[in-house]
DNA sequence: GCCAACGTTGGC
DNA sequence: GCCAACGTTGGC
């Protein structure tokens, strides 16, 4: 099996593509969307490699490059009471909820802009531009990725 | 299992 | 801040 792509949100304001530059690698916590988890449980592979995109801010679109550090695991947020994303109802020995660790690759010379993927042809099907779209971590072909990236 | 109510995401 | 679109919850 080839290698994957990938794209995951993530709010600047909480967690932006210059605070992975600094910490080389997170925890990438506090999914608590059941597809967007079984995308990290089925499909993530070490060494794939991932857009980072910043979402509910003045620009969004793509700002840089990471990679799968560690395979999914048990994300250890929800059984802790402190954590925004404590589950109560996540069973111990069956955890609900899922992370993988990122790593930082790079930053994009420029923010390729939500406005530009939904305008550019050769995209084909791309999740993230799809109607009422949601997920925060979602499937990215080659060809969406190749052609993405050429634009930088 | 249905579905209304509610909460969240995220662009604008 | 608004609100469309969606996912989840829980009563029945």
């Amino acid at each position: 099996m080839g290698m994957k792509h990938w794209l995951i949100k993530s709010e600047p304001d909480e967690f932006s593509i210059d605070r992975l530059a600094k910490v080389k690698r997170e925890a990438w916590s506090g999914v608590r969307n059941y597809q967007a988890r079984n995308y990290m449980r089925d499909g993530m592979q070490l060494g794939d490699e991932i857009f980072f995109y910043h979402s509910n801010c003045e620009l969004p679109g793509i700002v840089g490059l990471c990679t799968v550090a560690k395979l999914a695991y048990p994300d250890p947020t929800q059984f802790d009471p402190e954590s925004d994303y404590f589950d109560s109802a996540s069973p111990r020995d069956k955890p609900r909820w899922l992370c993988v660790d990122v790593a930082y690759k790079c930053k994009l010379k420029r923010t390729i802009t939500l406005g530009e993927l939904k305008s550019m042809d050769g995209l084909g099907d791309f999740v993230l531009t799809r109607r009422g779209n949601r997920l925060s971590v979602l499937p990215v072909t080659v060809t969406q990725w190749n052609n993405i990236l050429s634009m930088e």
